[in-house]
DNA sequence: GGGTGCAGGATTGTCAACAATTTTGTTTGC
DNA sequence: GCAAACAAAATTGTTGACAATCCTGCACCC
């Protein structure tokens, strides 16, 4: 029970209890729509309620739980209309991503790309949905920072942590591999060929393979 | 000096911090790269700083406000470059927004949309730029509302407000409005014609041209 | 003369106690 | 047996004080 890991040294106790909580609810050890009671994860987390406050109030406006008023914190839901509308928002936004990567990315992180997509490619061949789901991660977070575009970069990691517990859901699916794994390699090389235009094309197409996949 | 306007009842004050300092920062009030010392504004709107301090979490969340540990907090300078980016983010959020709004719209709704054309003619017309901006505002959130699309909706409204500075600066540039009022009458068009993928590009072509009035 | 170390002041970060609000369980009346 | 009102418990919102941290200016030493 004695979590409290480091109540540690010069640690600032709000970024603790901030850091632990939102790892908590990333790793889904908080049941969906559990209820959060300041004072437990104050003593869980080692720091006093205030600090935990203002984790809350943080990670509210992130959207990773719900606040109302006098009636306490809970881990937010996200019902799957919310994350078919994510998606889309990540969607366009990846796109935009993809069509300046391709623009501004030099060679060394084109090989990388490149890289990338043949370790996906041999980890469908070898059915290893986990290590696929990793580095299909990587090969987004990868063009993500190609882009150069800080904005839509800071806007795409809010919206990619909502959707944590749909991902792994859709990850494991079987089939979803093979099927993406095309869309990621059309993404590669349109980025690699430096066109823009193809590229966006490209991210959106797979985008919307992925809200189908989510529809079921 | 005495500022603080209602202390009033039941008003939660953290609610309160936080809508008046949001407004004053909206406003220009609170010149750019301004100190925001917790004890002065606590004693400015009539709260405790534990309510100012709550408030600026949630508006340093918001890109409204810069904070750094145990410095302080001024409100964030949006550079130009950082206005292009997140123009470019506009861009592609309110294209998503407007092919939606062209597929989800009800008649009214596009009789309104269609109003609000015919007032933004008549407000260049007039030579009235303030009235032209404010159509403008109302346009661009009406198609916002109409798409039903609550993500983006609130990605762009963070998004806008990081820009009002920027905004202002842009709306009484002659000559402005001459040209962006054919941009806005083709995305009204294109909306009311019902067909997302000429709404959506209306919508990035309006948006390219004010990234390059921003450049200037 | 310039850089370094050291108080002094100011500001943020943290804490524990208090007040206000909501929810829940119980009781009472019909 | 059911509904409404009431009371008690739990939880959040707020307050003021205290501790830690950082910048400023100045003296001091090299």
């Amino acid at each position: 029970m004695p979590n409290e890991a480091r109540p540690s040294t010069g640690e600032q106790a709000r970024q603790h209890a901030l850091a632990q909580l939102r790892q908590a609810i990333l790793r889904g050890e908080m049941a969906p729509a559990q209820r959060l009671v300041e004072n437990e994860l104050a003593e869980q987390f080692g720091v006093t309620r205030a600090s935990v406050r203002a984790a809350l109030i943080e990670l509210e406006s992130e959207g990773l739980v719900e606040r109302i008023r006098n009636r306490g914190s809970r881990v937010r839901v996200v019902t799957m209309e919310e994350a078919v509308a994510i998606t889309e928002c990540r969607m366009v936004l990846e796109g935009l991503c993809a069509a300046k990567a391709a623009l501004a990315a030099t060679d060394d992180q084109l090989t990388e790309l490149v890289e990338v997509g043949e370790a996906m490619s041999k980890a469908v061949a070898d059915g290893e949905p986990v290590t696929y789901s990793d580095l299909n991660h990587e090969l987004h977070a990868l063009i993500r920072q190609f882009s150069g575009q800080q904005t839509a970069v800071e806007l795409l990691e809010r919206l990619n942590a909502q959707l944590v517990r749909h991902r792994f859901q859709l990850a494991l699916r079987p089939g979803r591999p093979q099927k993406s794994l095309g869309e990621h390699l059309a993404m590669i090389e349109a980025i690699t060929a430096r066109d823009p235009q193809a590229a966006e094309t490209a991210v959106r197409a797979h985008l919307a393979g992925v809200i189908d996949a989510l529809r079921e």
